[in-house]
DNA sequence: CAGAATCCCAGCAGATACTG
DNA sequence: CAGTATCTGCTGGGATTCTG
């Protein structure tokens, strides 16, 4: 760690970076977590609703369209009545969501360290 | 990926899960920011105000409280006048900022792709 | 079923000023 | 230098209703 990178990591920091819309986006708190619902593969909408609890449909569907904006989802509409529509993760989502599923695990593992740190801190 | 991981990521899916809490304080815009500056090492308080571009004074302070009570980051002070306190990431704070600096830097390898599909989709 | 439209509010976040 | 305090506005996001 610490300034081994080739690349450094200032992208984000830098005020005036595209890289810092983009960071935003994923700092979306649903978006991230829709993302990581659809890591474990194609859902329709309300699958997609009850797999991410809590979630209304409007901040859905507004998560949905950033990130099919973003070109992180691809929406498949089947033409029926009633319509069937699917959302995926595409390649650029499925790159991204990898960290994200780390970061998720992460939190599985120490979520009793992280604890104990915020009783500790709160002791004080 | 698809359904391979022996734990399943629905630890954040869940509302009631703590991880949902940790998971929101993760996906907060300036703790990810501050959390990655730190990652290339300790830092004063106006030096990491000047890394973190565009943030305020108030905010960053706020995210240190949330990164330190969150065991994420250790505040260190030495009692001069005037005061000098840094801040350096814990084990646990390097952990997460790992997966972290990832998604930073897949940010920049695959930015004009996302540009791209964003100028794809607006056409539309 | 999959959403769009509308209304509305809490609290995140910015600006400014002050302090140990 | 390293913050805190206060005031305010903006918008993310909830609840509800309506439609192709």
């Amino acid at each position: 760690m610490s300034r081994t990178a080739a690349i450094s990591n200032d992208g984000p920091l830098t005020a005036d970076c595209p890289c810092r819309v983009v960071f935003d986006h994923l700092t979306s708190r649903w978006s991230l977590l829709v993302l990581l619902a659809l890591s474990d593969g194609v859902l329709r909408f309300h699958a997609l609703r009850d797999r991410v609890e809590g979630i209304s449909e409007k901040m859905l569907s507004q998560s949905l369209k950033t990130l099919v904006r973003d070109g992180r989802v691809v929406r498949h509409v089947e033409p029926t009545v009633p319509p069937k529509v699917s959302y995926e993760l595409t390649r650029l989502g499925e790159e991204v969501s990898e960290p994200l599923r780390q970061v998720s695990e992460w939190i599985g593992r120490r979520i009793d360290d992280i604890k104990i740190a915020q009783t500790h801190y709160d002791a004080a």
